[in-house]
DNA sequence: TTACAAAACTAACGATTATTAGTTTTTTTA
DNA sequence: TAAAAAAACTAATAATCGTTAGTTTTGTAA
């Protein structure tokens, strides 16, 4: 009866991802459906393996690729920025950009992962641990150096990995406060509490 | 066949409660199913309506639980703390606590909230939003006061409540960052950010 | 020991799930 | 316009879900 909308040069494909994600965000994984899913697409369930493999996939798709987008930022940042405040800095407003301008799939990714099956779960994991390992090493050479305070790099890390991810909680706020103010004092805030 | 073990004071509801927090906190809790509850416990599926109303119920009995242990001590730190700085570290000392005496429940309640029924999901939603407006005059009176700096309320709350929160991915590295200097840091990193 | 209550069981229900098979309609290509 | 390919459909499958009903076993109190 419908068909499916491929607006601008987005495949079918990634039209179907792009709404999976929409409803994973408000449903979560597994308690969202395929009939639901097509629902939103305007077609029956079946008709969406025309354009995909399985549920399992969609989930792969999304979190795949917001993996590979913050490990590809960092291999950016690693070799342009010039010191650990400014590394660290331009990590921060990545993932604030990240969590504006791909909210659905970063939240999904975030939080949905675990029902990933093997052996993807592992290589989402084990790129999770790296990324944050390699920022941890940023930390550790920033201490070296007397840029940042005699501070525990995971402990360092893993405030400010979790303070950025709490930007889910603002996007439901946007009115009260602009993204130019949270940006910048969430960004002074974990850098004022460890620069020396 | 078997018994419900209700080890020292726990009530055997109890008992079904704390171990259907952990298999909602592995599994989440649309993808948990009741016989594999039950199995945790060494009895069937029906069995386990002996006990409680229904799956929906358990998921309400850890969300709420948690909703006011968090109100509760805001409570006391709110009448009791004097300066902004020490109540602000409070809070978030207990959040560690929290975190580490009921990390199962913590999880649970943080993720999965999106599952309960109404009317209960607004009521646990209001509880939430209420907490944070607390959190945020704490800090809009210290700006005042001069203890803190100029800063927005809500991004510091958020800020806080988020870093906190990301303990979760804290506890599956303990061996590495003792719970003191995980607390000590943590506290350092997100009071000096914000201290005039 | 007998009676009662608590707590387990088996069997089964209706609903929903992801997915497959096979068919028809629509669109594109030649 | 005819043929081929893409994209939709209907119908149905096997599996799993939470839960109920009814029954049997176990534990406790008289």
């Amino acid at each position: 009866m419908a068909k499916i909308q491929s607006g601008k040069n987005a495949t079918k494909k990634e039209v179907v991802i792009e709404k999976a994600a929409l409803l994973f965000k408000v449903k979560g994984y597994s308690a969202a459906s395929m009939r639901e899913l097509a629902d939103t697409l305007g077609i029956e369930a079946p008709s969406l393996y025309n354009y995909i493999g399985s549920k399992s996939e969609l989930l792969q798709s999304i979190c795949i690729k917001m993996a590979n987008e913050f490990t590809a930022n960092l291999n950016i940042v690693d070799n342009t920025a010039e010191s650990t405040v400014a590394k660290i800095e331009a990590v921060i407003r990545f993932h604030i950009q990240m969590m504006i301008n791909n909210f659905n799939e970063v939240f999904v990714a975030n939080h949905e992962w675990k029902h990933l099956k093997e052996p993807l779960l592992s290589d989402f994991l084990n790129q999770r641990r790296n990324y944050e390992k390699r920022l941890m090493l940023i930390v550790e050479i920033g201490v070296e150096k007397k840029e940042l305070k005699n501070i525990n790099s995971y402990v360092t890390v893993l405030t400010i990995l979790s303070a950025v991810r709490g930007l889910e909680f603002w996007y439901g706020h946007k009115k009260n406060v602009t993204q130019q103010v949270l940006e910048n004092d969430m960004v002074n805030h974990l850098l004022n509490g460890i620069i020396n």
